[in-house]
DNA sequence: CGTCGGTTTGAATATACTCAAAGCCCGTGG
DNA sequence: CCACGGGCTTTGAGTATATTCAAACCGACG
């Protein structure tokens, strides 16, 4: 296993490259972000501590289909190929338990598919913010806070709409008292009130 | 495993049903369509001969994401969730073989991911249209068939746009001469025109 | 021959994107 | 300590884009 830090900003990987490592971060976090041929980018999900991430391509292509950024300063964990392939070959359990985790991002996946071809912007935005907080979220005092820095264009990059609408809803929602914002920290303060906005259950 | 015939538009499994069994085709198809909780719909993906679907859940919450409807009469596999866990069992590549599989669909759930919010509806439809075509295409006279019954509501819920759209941008490829449409079958004639469209590589 | 599923087309409208500009906050350096 | 600059956010106005709705059309099938 390798420890390596991080700046905030850093190329963890960059897409296109070969995929040779397994990675995680362990403290910190980060963000992987597709970009296309036309410049526009796609942020794909947001890493947590103790997520895994890159560990797909390593089983298919072997080539990342995105970049790894860093969205603070971080200490990052890579495993080479074969040190993972020799665990699961002692261990099948780990086998099946990947093939666990890769359903659910799949099952995710498939619900923004749904939700980008289904639903407005707001209301993507609105489903962006409670998933982020299901994920990344931690009990504080006035609500739930989101522990990821979060700018507007990420929220936006996220739920698939512009940095414009993003800021005007998360204005519009701040007003109203759904949600607060203070130095890149996003705070819930009524989930249901999102919930009736997302409107998709 | 079991062997079932079903009819053009019956439903093979339902949309929050229980998963049991891991289902294949072996003649006709079959879209995998998920409905959100305003009643509008997406398909996610068209099965042909040879490919399994619903298996995922078996692996995570056993609960089905989506509908499978026939899209004509076919003839239909499935295996229950004890004899896949015990060829599993026997056969730890099984695992890392479906491993591979599911980051394959990963991969492409998140270039679709990226396509739906940086793309436009005519340039997503082309997409469409040759995805379809590289999944489940024939050599035929003039061109590159589709072997699926596709309807233009069909094409338009697998891109992320509507019936009408996708019926214009069609007709309008139609008189270019990019593709034809007969019986419900599509076949592509230029199709380094349509990747023009796409622009996306 | 009538009906039904599917397609085409037009016109009106909503939606959210684009671009431009100003404001704000914070860290940096003079 | 204050001024400056850069990143980020907010806001407005104008506009592209694709959706919605309505209606006609077409072909297949019973």
């Amino acid at each position: 296993m390798r420890v390596q830090r991080v700046a905030k900003g850093d190329v963890i990987f960059a897409q296109g490259g070969p995929a040779a490592r397994a990675w995680a971060i362990s403290t910190g976090c980060a963000r992987i972000v597709q970009t296309g041929s036309n410049g526009r980018q796609a942020i794909l999900r947001f890493i947590g501590p103790g997520q895994m991430f890159g560990t797909v391509p390593l089983f298919t292509d072997h080539r990342l289909p995105a970049d790894a950024i860093a969205a603070q300063a971080s200490s990052v964990l890579s495993w080479s190929e074969a040190d993972l392939l020799r665990l699961i070959d002692r261990h099948p359990r780990i086998a099946v338990n990947l093939i666990a985790v890769l359903g659910t991002r799949l099952g995710h996946l498939q619900e923004r598919v749904r939700e980008l071809t289904t639903l407005r912007a707001e209301q993507r935005l609105a489903l962006a913010v409670l998933r982020l907080a299901a994920q990344a979220g931690r009990e504080t005092a006035g609500g739930h806070t989101i522990g990821l820095p979060l700018r507007r264009r990420d929220v936006a990059e996220f739920s698939g709409t512009t940095l414009y609408t993003a800021s005007r809803a998360l204005a519009a929602w701040q007003k109203a008292g759904l949600l607060a914002t203070c130095r890149g920290q996003l705070t819930i303060c009524d989930a249901s009130g999102l919930r009736r906005i997302a409107g998709d259950g």
